[in-house]
DNA sequence: CTTAGCACTCTAACTGATAGAGTGCCAATC
DNA sequence: GATTGGCACTCTATCAGTTAGAGTGCTAAG
């Protein structure tokens, strides 16, 4: 393989061209085609030359002998990383947008709702938004509250406004005065703490209290033990909307593939894991076809982009397609979703 | 229309026969099929005439001149009201059931959860179970947490397990004495009574404090109107779950009809509109085809039963199927888990 | 390096023929 | 009068054969 073949100037305008004519007509193209439209006029046979070295490099690809060409996943990887140029939106089209994002109504979960809305309308695709990620999450009030014999609901309200409830079972009975009293404790002592702060603090005085020997403030304190754990595992969760959109895209008519997306969606567990990995991420992120590694997505590409609360990324929105789609449009939409949701959270965490 | 045509034995057997075999094979059914495996020996031609009365009174329908005969809506009803036989499950499937549903883990939420995904994969269908209705809603405890200037947490949590968050806002700032004393109060007075009988009485209490003049009283007892107002709308929800079964049934395979479907099953409202109705009826009910006039359920049949917490019925369970199902299983299976999971959930109430 | 030309391949779409299934009707039969 | 056998007719699905069009690969010439 001495043959190094060199990807010139020529060879990736041909290749930017056939993408995008693939993107709009979804038919492999024929080297005529892209002769004809071409800036650089040059007769078909010399397109083939290109389209044969193209095809070699493994960025497009024949479904049969005599079809036009088609681009591979790596060539949308190259398409979209180097070829492709993304226009901003024009400012009354954002305006527009954060209208409808803002409509002032309405709890966060409801803002994140309309943001994954908004994506599916604009894309006429699948949108889908991660709860955010509670980096910190605050002790605001903690309550006990008697239920039958050793069953005792836990109310803990975190950030001022999340509320966790939680059953625990217990080794003996409390008396409703005890848990008043361990409530008022444990609030007096850790209200405004992170919750690990509070965890790490509760498991220290346990051990001091062991020494001292006082029975009730022991059982107080390991009940809390049980109540400040896995508080926070509970919300790994998306908002999934426009699904349906992907029913009736000719590039997903195989049934059995939809079928096994849909079955995807319900899932979720490993949706989220291939959608955490975005967080990270500074900005717009593509995943094309296969190379998210996981099956059911085959086919669709994933663009993504991580939204922030304060200064933290703490969730991922994005838009699931066809891996034919158009990148171009995608890729502003989700970029544009991002900052609006980011602004619109922030806003509004200020003036609860 | 001097001719009325009877519905004999003879026809009602053919009637019963067609549409079992059309449920078997999906295929039109035609005169020679029939009159081979009947126990009735007729020939063809003879079936045939009686194929032509069944098709005059609209049971039956040929999709071309020289097709078998397919069931229609009216042809799958009397089939079901009156031919058919439904077998009881055997002893052995039934505790095999039961042991899945009953699977002791879980909230109450995750044994519905299970229920459904029973169905589902019994039938191999869509299962559904709407959330129970809580038809009696008692008062275990009320809580109050301030949250900043003039937003109050209110905890309400009843039924002894049931914890409904809302935060409401205030004419003026309430101290966390006063909310304790506010909380002591309803909670002395209130504990153990239905939410509309606490409602009323809270009303009645404003009205006789008016008269006294105590101005912190009349605040306490009008914040907590606010607090049990709209308590009870949430939760009209159901749990669906094995929608994409219903994908590649060759039966669906129209993609805007299954579209409209799921389309459906995301808007929700309609849907559990049509399983409130089916609340009240005894015990399996079925809607064939259009006859529910809900037009994404075309070319679908839902069949549905109670299932009763106490002994008033509180929520519906069922299967989402094509028209051509069968009945038969659907409708054994149905009415069983709608028993079992009554079962289980008044046992799971028992022995919290 | 580029281009024109040519042979070749593959697909989509149309055609006609055929077999099979099923009906409707009529006359014969029980 | 109900039932049946026979016959003509209709509709569908399927298969093979044909054609037109698009596109490629290769080669030789500019």
């Amino acid at each position: 393989m001495n043959k190094q073949p060199e990807l010139n100037e020529r060879s990736l305008t041909l290749l930017k061209n056939l993408v995008e004519h693939y993107i709009q007509d979804g038919q492999p193209v024929g080297s005529r085609t892209l002769a004809k439209d071409a800036a650089l006029s040059l007769s078909p046979a010399t397109i083939r030359n290109v389209m044969a070295d193209l095809e070699e490099l493994g960025l497009v690809n024949s479904p049969h002998t005599s079809a036009g060409r088609v681009p591979t996943a790596s060539g949308y990887r190259l398409f979209i990383d180097s070829l492709l140029t993304v226009d901003a939106l024009t400012d009354v089209e954002v305006s527009r947008l954060q209208e409808t994002l803002a409509a002032d109504t309405g709890s966060r979960q409801a803002v994140l709702n309309r943001a994954s809305q908004m994506l599916a309308e604009l894309t006429r695709m699948a949108g889908v938004v991660t709860l955010p990620k509670r980096e910190r999450v605050d002790l605001s009030h903690i309550e006990f509250v008697p239920l039958s014999e050793q069953r005792i609901l836990v109310i803990l309200v975190t950030n001022e406004q999340e509320v966790h409830n939680k059953i625990i079972h217990t080794a003996r009975r409390f008396s409703a005065a005890e848990l008043q009293q361990a409530a008022n404790f444990l609030n007096a002592r850790y209200t405004g703490r992170s919750l690990s702060e509070v965890r790490s603090a509760v498991l220290q005085e346990l051990q001091k209290t062991r020494e001292q020997v006082n029975q009730q403030m022991l059982d107080v304190v390991s009940m809390a033990q049980t109540a400040f754990t896995d508080t926070e595992t509970d919300e790994d969760d998306y908002l999934l909307t426009g699904e349906t959109n992907l029913m009736g895209l000719s590039d997903l008519a195989d049934m059995t593939q939809l079928r096994a997306l849909f079955e995807a969606f319900n899932q979720k567990r490993t949706l989220i894991h291939l959608l955490d990995q975005c967080l990270t991420a500074r900005g717009v992120q593509i995943f094309i076809g296969e190379e998210s590694g996981y099956h059911p997505l085959d086919g669709c590409s994933l663009v993504t982009a991580p939204y922030a609360l304060g200064n933290q990324a703490v969730g991922v929105l994005g838009v699931i397609g066809p891996t034919r789609m158009d990148y171009r449009q995608v890729i502003a939409y989700v970029d544009v979703t991002a900052k609006l949701l980011s602004a619109a959270l922030n806003s509004h965490e200020q003036t609860p």
